[in-house]
DNA sequence: AAATCCAAGTTAAACGTTTTAACAACGCTG
DNA sequence: CAGCGTTGTTAAAACGTTTAACTTGGATTT
């Protein structure tokens, strides 16, 4: 049926350990040995079974990938694309990543993804924000586990974040290098520590550069941050009759609702108004003008995450680690240099 | 450690034999030794080690799920629900999903998912169109494998296909109910099987109720099927003009262009145009006004491929089965009564 | 020449299950 | 009372690995 390493062993007539020695780069096997019992594996395509492996060395070589339904199903396939990363990383050090999701609203009462009951995972990745109710139960079950764009209030963990607060500053100094002085930033959701922080950029670029903020352009007491929060901030921002020449949004769909409100009332994008964005999203590029935004690496999110998660299943000390990620400015079309009107 | 069969053995003071027996609803066992042992289980949480049960039934308890990485990033999470579905139905019979993306361009050279070289599922679900190369390359491994929402042009195969036919004739005819006589069909991609039978469906309501088909209203030979399709799609059937009152499209991508096209116009929908679209994306309830459209279980594929493939694991006779779920008309507020203008 | 060391392999136990065949204990039958 | 069937339980093999401990035979040291 299945090759096994008997059969590898047979063919190159040695015995079964010598053969696991060789695959495991065992020094003490002489290298005509290894040679004969690699051509074996070759010849019958040997492919070492995860499960016997997995029972002598007590580990499911599976690291479990947790977000709530809500996320993944989103349409701005943000957290799909981490999952991804964490698949390709994966990949090196020969691990499975299982995906679950949980209830949005996940509670003391539901049930843990099975692969955790189970134990058949070796670590965690979990993405996205959960609730407190989830951490709690899963923290019993005492896995390596590290976060992905998210940080839990309570304790310390192992994180993968991206750097907000650079973004902001990216994208402001931007519009500073272009000759604004007038930028308005739009936001909602500040009790969100991505948003706040990308708040901060933006107020540590304006100060750096000599420019003092003016909280009338910030408009950051929106309720949400989609298209129509966007929409409705910079209508906010026009009834105040305050000038500018610049906006900031906090995220690309607001940037996006913001753009829609502004060619409405027959601003000219970027002639009369420059417009950031943050996130990169997908639709970005096809936005009239293409915005210009800070694009945040999920896909090497993923990708450091299952490196982490590794390092603290192999060292099972706990040692926590946070990893910033960098972010990058894409300059599109919707911004261009200051012009006095 | 861990706890295993050895400690609920020794604790309920029988054999491990025994314990795996009650496990297994073994009748030879006496109710009360039964009972005793499932305390015991109970009481220390013990979890049989899926490794150590897969290593002696040489099952991996792994069902494999491939797509394209185009299908897995799309924005609309049609995909992503199938997988949610496969992921809910894998509960009952405790296996776990694992999740690969290929190159949507899969060619000869490329590499097959991990877990399908390495022999590490018991069986596979393919969701999408797949490249021929890829199929060609998987076939070699032999494994019980269910088709979602796309068919093999070669050889027989068990699969999970909506009913896409009966689904054009629902549209149809809700608007031949609503007193529509010149019903205009849009499409795109028409090699698509998919798009073909929505055609088909429309044809023959039509013909049902006794309205002979006007070619001149069916607008077929657009590239693709995307919102822009739509659009250009009713451009031209403005151009022709050609009297109609409303218009199925083949999916909703292309009816929201259609919509956009047709208010520009100057048109109400759906006071003086009754639009249906097909797949009940996302986006449909937010639509101006909200898309009335033919509904895909997503969810209930996702479920119905993994009972399946759970079928031809158990009984490895290939028995190959397609099944076609069902489709539902969804109501909203493109359509209303046919009105002489 | 005995003792030691080394290089290259091998033996065997262990991992945690499932399952078959064997077994013990008991009541029944003839 | 010998033999038989039934009922409930167990011993043991098997699944495919890894790895610590051991063997073997030759080279080197004392």
């Amino acid at each position: 049926m299945k090759v096994t390493i008997k059969d590898v062993a047979k063919k190159s007539g040695v015995s079964i350990a010598t053969v696991s020695l060789v695959l495991h780069g065992n020094p003490r096997i002489s290298s005509e040995t290894r040679k004969r019992v690699l051509k074996a594996v070759e010849e019958l395509d040997y492919q070492p079974s995860m499960l016997a492996r997995g029972l002598v060395m007590r580990q499911t070589g599976n690291i479990g990938f947790v977000l709530t339904e809500d996320h993944f199903l989103r349409t701005e396939p943000f957290y799909t694309r981490i999952f991804l990363g964490t698949e390709f990383g994966a990949r090196d050090s020969n691990h499975f990543v299982l995906l679950a999701t949980i209830p949005t609203d996940f509670s003391e009462s539901d049930f843990l993804p099975r692969f955790i009951t189970q134990k058949n995972v070796d670590g965690l990745i979990i993405a996205g924000k959960v609730p407190d109710a989830f951490l709690e139960k899963v923290a019993r079950y005492h896995l390596p586990t590290v976060f992905v764009d998210f940080y839990p209030a309570e304790g310390e963990h192992s994180a993968i974040l991206m750097d907000n607060i650079r973004g902001g500053m990216l994208a402001t100094e931007h519009l500073i290098q272009l000759g604004h002085r007038d930028i308005a930033f739009l936001a909602g959701d500040m009790a969100h520590p991505s948003i706040r922080e990308r708040y901060l950029g933006y107020h540590s670029a304006l100060q750096q550069h000599g420019i003092s903020p003016n909280p009338e352009l910030e408009i950051i007491d929106e309720k949400k941050t989609g298209k129509e929060s966007g929409y409705h901030a910079v209508c906010t921002l026009l009834n105040k009759g305050v000038k500018f020449s610049a906006l900031f949004a906090c995220n690309d769909a607001m940037a996006i609702g913001a753009m829609e409100c502004l060619k409405k009332q027959g601003f000219k994008i970027p002639e009369q108004i420059s417009v950031v964005g943050f996130d990169d999203i997908e639709s970005d590029a096809f936005q009239d003008p293409p915005l210009t935004t800070v694009s945040v690496p999920k896909y090497d999110m993923g990708i450091e995450a299952i490196k982490l998660v590794r390092e603290m299943i192999e060292q099972n000390l706990k040692k926590n680690k946070k990893i910033i990620v960098p972010v990058e400015l894409i300059v599109r079309k919707s911004t261009a240099a200051f012009a006095e009107s």
